[in-house]
DNA sequence: ATGAAAGCGCTAACAC
DNA sequence: GTGTTAGCGCTTTCAT
């Protein structure tokens, strides 16, 4: 509380207040044995008088560890990323670490940017979800002792780093192989933008699926993208004015499946009348409060009514699970991959190197699990 | 690349390879003026060589700030707090800041030791979602100079500190009113656990909505608790089963919107058949495969099908948006905050701060709005 | 334009 | 048990 110097009491502070030296003072702040307990209680009460706290960026300083990590992911305000980041950041708690969180919002720039600046604050390692594909930059790093893993895509080539990510090929392939099973032959493929390597990855996986039920590879079925609604709109109409329309889609990832959904919605004359105050539209309360949408409940039979022309009958799978995929008319089945386990993964796998876990650089693949839900058991028509 | 030293190469080592002295290579590095050109070349080349980077923590150590902030949230994988979460990650981007981001899980103690963790790590600022309703421990923290700004929820008695909060209040009240213009008068109240500060304050507005319409408040219309499945379940149970049932509900945030729907239509037998996987179910691919769900779709009929003793026709408006809300049958109406908006707003006022604003502490109130899309303005039954 | 010396707050290594 | 000294890697101040 009483402080005449500027800026925040130190240990030399307290050691003067209680008449000791500095060293008593670090023993007494760091529970090092061997001080006389009054000693000790002088001490203390000097701290409390003070209101002093170490410093740890000094303490840091002299002792090379900064107990601290840094987390690079694509946007923790995705579902998919923040699941990770919560796993990482309680791992990280558990081993006494603090986390640097970042966004990269796909942008290989700012994600080098965000790694360099993890760096120069000495993080003791990294968790990175990478944007780009070129980390030559992290060399140097890696080179001066921090280490670094990579979580849902592989790093640039190389970089040899550990790797944790799902299967994405087996995921996909299971997903699209599902929709085959329920007599599917024209399956339409919504992935992620193509420079992706997890949506390159569950092409692959669809394009297995199709090989293995000796089902021609139809690249006018194949729509890749950033997930906007517009451009996923865009596609679906395309896919949906073919000669031969599929009858089934398999969408790559999980906003690729919400915005597929809003956009049949959007195609279907019938369940258009159902989200008539589409979210981020702006709405003066009390307005349209009452009239458009009251009374629309029951009047669409929710399945097997679009139509055919626009959004017809179609099965659906998602890869990714997302909250309230249940809860949809129809619920819709997904390829699921575990964020939390994918970011629990790979941050133990850290805190594992940095206690001296030698060894070559794993890479480790996680299990995807199909949930069958409704959408993805849709025969086709006829 | 070349180190003989342990560690990281320094200035010195780089002053020495390029045949100058410490504070020459400084200069190169923070780009001051008055350096020879050719000088500079020589100090870069060596920077190169060594893959010398500066040590942003000594540095910090001599210059006092140290462009961190540090964000206390409940819990990243909260799709509310990772918006907000991302927002404040952007503006502290933009003020040349790195965020170090910490989940409280509602646990005042684990608040606590974030807390002092980031200020023992001399972060400049806090941007807290407060956990606790004690923050003594803050104090000392702030008389030595850093920075705090609450969200969400305002601080403990006795702490002077910026805070910004939406309109919980008037949101409720707003909403509940809103069900009240569509006839009803037995409107069910689902909220937060009652310790939690906003979850008080929607009830607030509930009340005063009822007040406004001249409906006596009955407190058996009334449930807290943390929104988890078989609490909420139970309590919806409760208030169906009463002599006199609500034929509305009004639920207090994200978590309890959801956790409402997942039991109605667990309570709606026709609807029960739809979600056969619950989601968390371990399901082996290919066995329950294809059988349980499949041909589900268009067995119900989405909306005013609820066996009125289980799960009537109920009106619903949440508190908070939620992803998809839109596309459920019938779409949910809800008075939505904007997550996004608080978090710039607390970190803008934060680095406001920061840069020397001084003043005494703000309140600053957020707005919210009603989005109507289905569920809200469904008239009670008969 | 360049450099030498001091010191940020702490811990490690060694006295006493 | 306690204290002294050095120095982590950098910036600041003041010389040259």
């Amino acid at each position: 509380m009483a402080e005449t110097r500027r800026g925040r009491p130190t240990m030399n502070d307290v050691a003067a207040e209680a008449g000791v030296a500095l060293k008593t003072v670090s023993r007494v702040v760091n529970e090092e044995p061997g001080v006389n307990s009054a000693t000790a209680e002088r001490v203390r009460r000097a701290i409390e008088h003070l209101g002093y706290r170490r410093n740890d960026g000094a303490r840091v300083l002299r002792r090379g560890r900064t107990a601290s990590i840094g987390l690079v992911i694509e946007d923790v305000a995705d579902p998919f990323y923040s699941g990770l980041s919560r796993a990482v950041e309680d791992v990280a708690l558990h081993n006494g670490s603090l986390v640097f969180t970042g966004s990269s919002g796909e942008d290989p720039l700012r994600e080098r940017e965000l790694v360099l600046a993890f760096c120069a604050r000495r993080v003791d390692g990294l968790v990175i979800v990478p944007a780009g594909s070129d980390h030559g930059y992290l060399a140097p790093e890696l080179t001066a002792g921090i280490q670094a893993v990579f979580v849902d895509r592989p790093a640039g080539a190389g970089l040899n780093v550990d790797t944790v990510i799902c299967d994405n090929v087996g995921g996909a392939r299971s997903g699209v192989a599902h929709l085959i099973a329920h007599g599917h032959r024209r399956i339409g493929f919504l992935g992620d933008d193509a420079t992706i390597f997890t949506a390159k990855e569950r092409l692959r996986g669809y394009r297995q699926a199709l090989t293995a039920a000796s089902i021609p590879y139809d690249p006018s079925l194949v729509a890749m993208g950033t997930p906007d609604q517009p451009r996923v709109t865009a596609d679906i109409t395309r896919l949906l004015t073919l000669d031969d329309p599929p009858t089934a889609l398999f969408t790559g990832n999980g906003q690729t499946t919400v915005t597929t959904l809003r956009a049949l919605t959007t195609l279907d004359p019938r369940r258009a009348t159902k989200a008539t105050t589409p979210r981020d539209t702006n709405t003066t309360p009390g307005t349209r409060d009452s009239s458009t949408t009251s009374g629309t409940r029951g009047t669409n039979t929710a399945g097997g009514t679009r139509d055919a022309s626009a959004a017809p009958n179609l099965a659906i799978v998602g890869f990714d699970d997302f909250e309230l995929a249940d809860l949809l008319t129809p619920a819709i089945t997904v390829v699921a991959q575990d964020p939390i386990n994918l970011g629990r993964t790979a941050a133990e796998l850290l805190f594992r190197r940095l206690t001296g876990s030698a060894g070559p650089a794993e890479r480790i693949q996680l299990p995807t699990r199909i949930i069958p839900r409704g959408s993805g058991e849709l025969p086709p028509p006829r």
